[in-house]
DNA sequence: ACCTGAACACCGTTCAAGT
DNA sequence: ACCTGAACACCGTTCAAGT
């Protein structure tokens, strides 16, 4: 990551939202969320940095948008017939393959609030929990839940990423020197974080991903079968 | 919020962390993030930005500092010898209400990753999960889990009030926003969203995290029941 | 050791001027 | 209608110089 951005794309076409989204996404993908500057996007588009607020409103705007293009295929991509909680743990897993292959998305959609890329996961959600005999009355509460936690892991997975872009550590050094800091952590007041250090160093965060969403999908099975 | 810093107290003792640390609580508090620069800072001290430079390493830092400092006093304030259930729950809902006082909060915690700040969270967490008796192999997973909702409601709490300070509306009132942007959603496509509008107008942000609470704890209950 | 404050290298955003 | 690019008002961070 933070590579600079060689290529400077002839213009054939006019701007549009859309083309300019494209290029929001490279850049992001590449040299992540510090790296998307209005100066850095307009030279790749080969136009000038007032040129962009033509067609967006502001910074904002452009990160929630490139991030629901990405939730956008996302969801698109994972429309299938399984069987509700097969269904509700598929799209989980492919909203967090996503959002580690583009791991500035997690931070925007955790500040996206109620807007369209998370309108459009609450909405996949929403869907299964019903078909999967929620009442009516839990099923707010119940969609929110699952929305929190995979948003949540999509968030700390980005600040983690972030950090290893920052710094010039790889993604296993950085857990490693993590489980070191951990380990001088006292005895006496960080018992059960210092017990946790090894697990940490040889965890899979996907795994444990999916762990969490069945987690709270038996919580959810005890709530379906209280009805 | 975004109010002006009208005093500039006259230092008396000189510079140190814990003092910055207590301005930068103070300025957040009133100003949000956007509000916390090293000007505002070193004037709200009564000296450089240089200065501050002596007692911390970047803004990152200051902000994990002072998000530390707010979750240090909740997490030694709700220390009870509470049955582990409970003792979880009352945790949650001092996070969650610290994270109300202080929107900023959320979202470094988020990006705190294995610092400090959360670890101490994480160790609460982890004290209680292993009173409730889940088994040793389980604990991490039960523990990320409830940590990750946690911290995914903060971080999405601190982006709705950060939305509420820059435009001039009230909390209310962007809920009534979204809750009409809800309703004005295709039919066809977001069925589900568009009935969930209703809800989103009158539901309780804090029972519904409590009740996310619980339906982890229940998932949890399902786990231990098997070993 | 600790503080000062000017200076540097940025950044998002605006806007008169062009086509 | 759409684009240009200079200009504005910032910002985090550094650093020679002071005490």
């Amino acid at each position: 990551m933070d590579k600079k951005t060689p290529r400077r794309t002839r213009r054939e076409e006019s701007l549009s939202k859309e083309r300019i989204i494209e290029a929001a996404i490279d850049i992001l993908d590449r040299s992540g969320e510090s790296g998307l500057t209005f100066r850095a996007l307009s030279d790749m588009l080969a136009t000038g940095p007032g040129a962009i607020y033509w067609h967006i409103d502001n910074k904002d705007d452009l990160l929630t948008a490139a991030c629901d293009a990405i939730v956008a295929r996302t969801v698109q991509a994972g429309a299938s017939g399984a069987a509700p909680r097969d269904a509700i743990r598929a799209l989980a897993l492919d909203l967090f393959d996503a959002m580690e292959a583009h791991p500035w998305a997690g931070a925007a959609l955790i500040r996206a609030g109620g807007q369209l890329p998370v309108v459009r996961v609450l909405e996949c959600l929403g869907r299964q929990v019903q078909a999967l005999g929620v009442p009516p009355q839990a099923q707010w509460l119940t969609v929110s839940a699952l929305l929190h936690f995979i948003l949540g892991v999509g968030g700390q997975n980005a600040a983690n990423m972030q950090r290893v872009c920052g710094d010039d550590v790889a993604r296993g050094d950085l857990l490693d020197q993590v489980a070191a800091a951990w380990s001088r952590l006292s005895p006496a007041d960080y018992p059960f974080a210092r017990s946790m250090a090894g697990q940490l160093r040889i965890h899979d965060d996907r795994a444990d991903f999916l762990a969490g969403v069945d987690l709270i999908l038996n919580g959810i099975g005890v709530i379906a079968a209280q009805a």
